[in-house]
DNA sequence: CGGAATTATAGTCAATACCTATAGATTCGA
DNA sequence: TCGAATCTATAGGTATTGACTATAATTCCG
């Protein structure tokens, strides 16, 4: 069965003659009688019953016509719906964020995404950098949202944002008031320390070794929202993105920047290199951008 | 576009692969591989990126697997729905009928039609029986049920009942207690005529001319329950079929039989010779021949 | 009965779907 | 890092088939 033949099928119906449904279609009426022979060769049944003046669809006939018709509005309508319901951002969207970011920067940016393009559906993973790399080459998600460095010659990075790194340290401590600090300020302090499987533990860590000052490190966890609240009972003091500081409530801590040599990490969108981004990727892209910079414009350093 | 086309396609979205795709639809890797290829063209959008290891339905993809499946799945019900809806009673047939016929048949034999077909649909012309013939002729209506004889090369018949016909006569009018009566009895008797223009009234006419008997015309009505009102009021006698003695209520007359040349009409399902019957037809005719046999089994002969 | 209209058949041609063979690219393990 | 394995694309040949022209067969109408 082809789809011409169908459309055969529903111009004879329609035109009531072979001949005329022939000139419709832009075919001679030898050409359309031997297509619509073979359907009814195909189906097993007679489609018309041919009366010399005109044409009555047989039963078998009027049980295909609707079918017919249904199938041809569909392939017709494939064309137009291929390529607008892409403008009208009807798709899904899988997404993979890193947990030293995703708390931070999902909520805002899921609400401006959805009022965005309310009929995409979106599904979010959250893995350490490793896991959503993989799961990007795998094509499992379309993107990753991860601090840089990534070196995987299959990946293709975008730099979303740059954040700096703030140490935090208990209101108990006392850094005779100063607002930012030096590197060598660190040496010797007790240091709450972020598990090394995260990128964030990692870099925090390459860090203190490159600028030779080793704290010490009193506590390893696996979350932030762990290492601000070791922070907050006088445990010691860590280094934090400020999206963190940003975004959850004060308590009895402050922030200080690192005047000399400024700790940062790089956020980046992580997508597969042979995959073409849809417009829902470049879309998300932006409102993620949005949020970062909307975030890290505040001001949290304790005065 | 193309259904095999379409079929390819869903194959390597559900696969994962043009290889294993070909596999499934039983043709080479490169034939797949070129037409989709060729639906990629037409539709003027990548439908899949080729990651080497795997590959991953891009944007366009993702909007054309439903709707391919869809397609799909109604191509492949179509041949099963062309055989299966047929049994199943689905579908719809356009019936006719000559005013002497209907009222006396179609309530009874559209109950029965309804609940044995409660799926199809039916419509009822009414109309004298040239008009139902060219009907036939033109397909306007798939079966009219009338009155033989009926000569048109493209017509073929089917007869569903012999029907007497039978006299009626108001109770003022005596025929010395008998039952039944000879042509001869007719000569001279007031008679009420159905108007010519229905075959009833032109056979009974020519009835009376081959017996040569010539009642005497007092009235010409065109429907049959006028010509009962009449008889009912004294007027004149009758000659009407047994099926409208039968079915309608029992007033001031009585009827009787004619001995000696029992007239009577001959009921037949007209078709166009060219046309195959549908299912729906042949079963139609089965419900009319039974309600016909019901009707004509009673007895209303004045005892 | 003849002319107009309509569908089916026959024969030819060109487009194309498919095949085999092979090249190019990527992945994975040694 | 190199070679084997896997996967898709390309090239060239073949065969199917959809379409065309011409014509026959049938029906309809004057």
């Amino acid at each position: 069965m082809e789809i011409h033949q169908l459309q055969y099928f529903i111009a004879v119906a329609e035109t009531g003659g072979f001949g005329r449904a022939a000139k419709r279609c832009n075919v001679t009426q030898p050409s359309l009688s031997q297509q619509i022979i073979k359907l009814e060769r195909e189906l097993g049944e007679k489609l018309f019953d041919r009366l010399g003046r005109s044409i009555a669809l047989t039963e078998a006939g009027h049980v295909l016509l609707p079918r017919a018709k249904r199938i041809l509005t569909e392939v017709q309508g494939i064309r137009h719906d291929v390529h607008n319901d892409i403008e009208e951002g009807i798709g899904h969207l899988a997404i993979g964020v890193i947990p030293t970011i995703a708390p931070f920067i999902l909520p805002e940016t899921l609400i401006r995404f959805k009022s965005r393009f309310p009929n995409a559906t979106l599904s979010i993973t959250e893995a350490l950098t490793d896991d959503l790399i993989e799961k990007v080459v795998g094509a499992e998600i379309d993107m990753g949202i991860v601090s840089l460095p990534i070196n995987h010659k299959l990946i293709t990075t975008e730099i979303l944002a740059a954040e700096p790194l703030l140490v935090i340290a208990p209101d108990t401590m006392d850094f005779n008031g100063m607002t930012s600090l030096a590197v060598s300020d660190l040496n010797g302090m007790p240091f709450i320390a972020l598990d090394e499987i995260n990128c964030l533990g990692e870099q925090v860590e390459a860090f203190c070794y490159k600028h030779t000052v080793s704290p010490e490190i009193v506590c390893r966890t696996s979350q932030l929202s762990t290492v601000k609240r070791c922070v907050e009972s006088g445990l010691g003091i860590s280094l934090i993105p400020k999206m963190c500081a940003v975004t959850e409530p004060k308590g009895t801590y402050g922030y200080f920047s690192i005047a000399d040599h400024a700790p940062k990490r790089t956020i980046a969108a992580a997508s597969h290199s042979g995959r073409m981004q849809s417009t829902l990727s470049k879309a998300f892209i932006e409102s993620v951008r949005g949020v970062c910079a909307h975030i890290l414009d505040q001001t949290v350093i304790t005065p």
